[in-house]
DNA sequence: ACCACTATACTTACGACGTAAGAATCCGTG
DNA sequence: CACGGATTCTTACGTCGTAAGTATAGTGGT
């Protein structure tokens, strides 16, 4: 009945099966929650344990923003145009960063240079230039668009990560005060009411448009 | 000669003064170096004496993200046209943050809805709405413009702020292997050669011009 | 001159954190 | 069965944010 165990044994830990509960767990009670105690109690094990499968802290953190990149690198691989390929990119990376609100400060605050993530960039460039685009452009586009989904999503969620850590809505201002600022709240109520994101996919049509007539 | 004071001794701390040391040396040493008793030591003072003056950690931070954009409020204020506020303002933020890499995590991960941050959206948006600007339209773009510097910048910063704290340069890609990613490591050289920020503007003013054209 | 009173700074203390070092246990191979 | 590497657990250290309590300096009234 009890899952005990005792030294040794075998508690199948992995990379993949820690940085998993890693980002339930975060996605469940916020950032502040993201310990190495926390995260092995989560999977059983004491915090030690991990240590033999992630480096250290910042190593699982980088994997976490691994694995969502990890998640969004598809739709680019597979396009006929650049245009096709950055806007599928950029949608897709919207919806995976959305569903992990707690994570965006990471994603943010670092690049997750993991090989895993090099690669899926080498595979990026490969397609874009495959459909004709210059090498350096290709780079630039790529992290145009990976900049402007990263700050559209940080502005989204602003204020949502840890602050009232578990269940946190996805808003951009927590009911500013109607007397001091009237207009911030008129408008963020009229913008609330509309759909979850009427205005990203025009600014991000805006910019491809851009960058094809330049 | 020996600064010590003794126990209830003002030692003239104040909020922006706290403020400002701190961001002084999350500047010089990167965001890990930002504890309570290290600010303190910065200022000749014990921790907890910080706390006579701002609520918390948490508070501290908030203060550190109101201070920047404290300083990109103002070209926004005195615009005659919408476009020209805006492209003032997002050039302006953008130079503000590059000054100050490594808080840019905090910029992103916490909206800072400080009462001094609610008052300066609530300016912009009287000003944008002046140049004859829709009020749901003008908070749109608002967030658009200031998502897509903060993203830009959190893409440029990458891997900066404390992975090798302090002396941080300001790049995109740590010189990734060249025979794991060949193409990566041709372009992001290519890249680096040119200006600090080619693109930046130009894809600014495609949002612009895209906001425009609706 | 004295005395509350308030503002400010310091001291101590607690629980939680990341992780270095080493001991204990299991498991596959000989 | 023996043993050696892999995996986990235990213990320990220094640092963190901050709650609670204490001591000192300045201030206004008498």
């Amino acid at each position: 009945m009890s899952p005990k165990r005792t030294r040794g044994q075998n508690a199948g830990l992995t990379r993949q099966a820690i940085l998993q509960a890693a980002l339930a767990l975060a996605d469940r009670e916020g950032l502040k929650a993201l310990s190495m105690r926390r995260i092995g109690q989560e999977l059983g094990v004491e915090a030690m344990s991990l240590y033999q499968h992630v480096a250290g802290k910042d190593a699982l953190l980088d994997g976490l923003v691994e694995q969502l990149f990890t998640q969004a690198a598809p739709p680019l691989a597979k396009a006929a145009s650049w245009q096709e390929g950055l806007r599928a990119y950029g949608h897709t990376l919207l919806r995976v960063l959305l569903a992990h609100p707690n994570v965006i400060p990471l994603v943010v605050g670092r690049p997750a240079i993991t090989p895993q993530n090099l690669h899926l960039m080498e595979d990026a460039l490969h397609m874009l230039r495959a459909t004709g685009l210059p090498l350096e452009r290709a780079l630039d586009m790529l992290y145009a668009v990976t900049g402007f989904v990263v700050g559209h999503v940080a502005i989204l969620t602003a204020g949502g990560s840890d602050r009232h850590a578990p269940g946190n809505r996805l808003r951009a201002i927590p009911d500013p005060d109607l007397r001091e600022t009237p207009l911030l709240a008129e408008a963020t109520r009229a913008r609330r009411s509309s759909g979850p994101d009427p205005r990203f996919g025009f600014a991000l049509e805006a910019m491809l448009r851009g960058f094809e007539t330049e």
